[in-house]
DNA sequence: TGAAGGATGTAATAACATAACAATTCTACA
DNA sequence: TGTAGAATTGTTATGTTATTACATCCTTCA
């Protein structure tokens, strides 16, 4: 199996995320419509957590434009597939790096100085839970410094 | 060191939480007013996670109703000095377990189906961040169902 | 006392998100 | 192929959450 190196340009990132994604709807039997698509390619692109009025801006070139429920809708769906995370405390969404199952939650690093956002798997295992809490979903983002940025100062 | 029991009646809890802010702001230097004092009041009696327009209803009693900026500074204050947490998945604020110091980062465990929320200390100790990442503040947020709403099933 | 800083009041508006219903497009299958 | 039903998108309106900007008041302390 041929493998890429880690850091590729923008373009081949932004292309396997779409190919991804084409593969996730064909396994789900779900459409990965020109909105959608849109959509997700505007998540992809963006340098790092997009909000969804940006999105709608982004949409609203020429007659026809998009309003809320459309970016709404579009975002909606992304997530229930996974290909796209809402970061909670910024209201605002990341493509998914896909390093990890549908159902599983990420674990977001999120670097206050350069906006980038870092993505792990979340242990399934969770530490200490309350007894008897049956967990189905989890938000974890970290705030702070990534590496460069510390280095930076 | 004397440990009291994790539960004890509301209106102790309630006593405490407001005689524990007492001691912060006295350590601290800062000022907890009659305005603060009652949105924390509000927020330590409500029953589960509670909306700042529900604050602000409750704060709208007669004329010389409070306004949007008065409970979100209040909040604001609150929340720096560690006495509440937001609850971001929820757009939601908790009064604190006080079960941690004022920077850490709190973990909850919020049940879908009676709305309670359990905080439990963050280990500090982040078990896999990216390389060179400091982490300043940290979202954990677990959802699912507490012990007794999964037996009530 | 009176200047400085902190806290609160007030009006307006910005930013984020959804409800409800209409129109269109797709898909399955008779 | 035609058409019913489901899924998707369009559209209007509104609901919800949060902040900006500036005025006023209160407290402290030189």
């Amino acid at each position: 199996m041929i493998m890429f190196p880690i850091v590729m340009s923008d373009s081949h990132a932004y292309a396997e995320t779409i190919a991804h994604a084409e593969r996730v709807c064909a396994d789900r039997g779900e459409r990965l419509t020109p909105l959608r698509r849109h959509v997700l390619e505007l998540v992809a692109r963006s340098d790092g957590p997009v909000k969804a009025y940006d999105l709608l801006d982004q949409l609203k070139t020429g007659p026809g434009a998009a309003k809320p429920p459309t970016v709404y809708r579009a975002l909606d769906f992304l997530m229930r597939l996974g290909l796209i995370h809402r970061v909670e405390a910024l209201k605002s969404f990341i493509a998914c790096a896909h390093g990890h199952g549908h159902e599983e939650s990420a674990e977001l690093y999120i670097c206050e100085s350069c906006g980038r956002v870092d993505e792990q798997d979340h242990p399934d295992a969770d530490p200490s839970p309350p007894s008897g809490f049956a967990v189905s979903r989890s938000v974890i983002e970290h705030y702070g410094q990534c590496g460069d940025c510390v280095n930076d100062r």
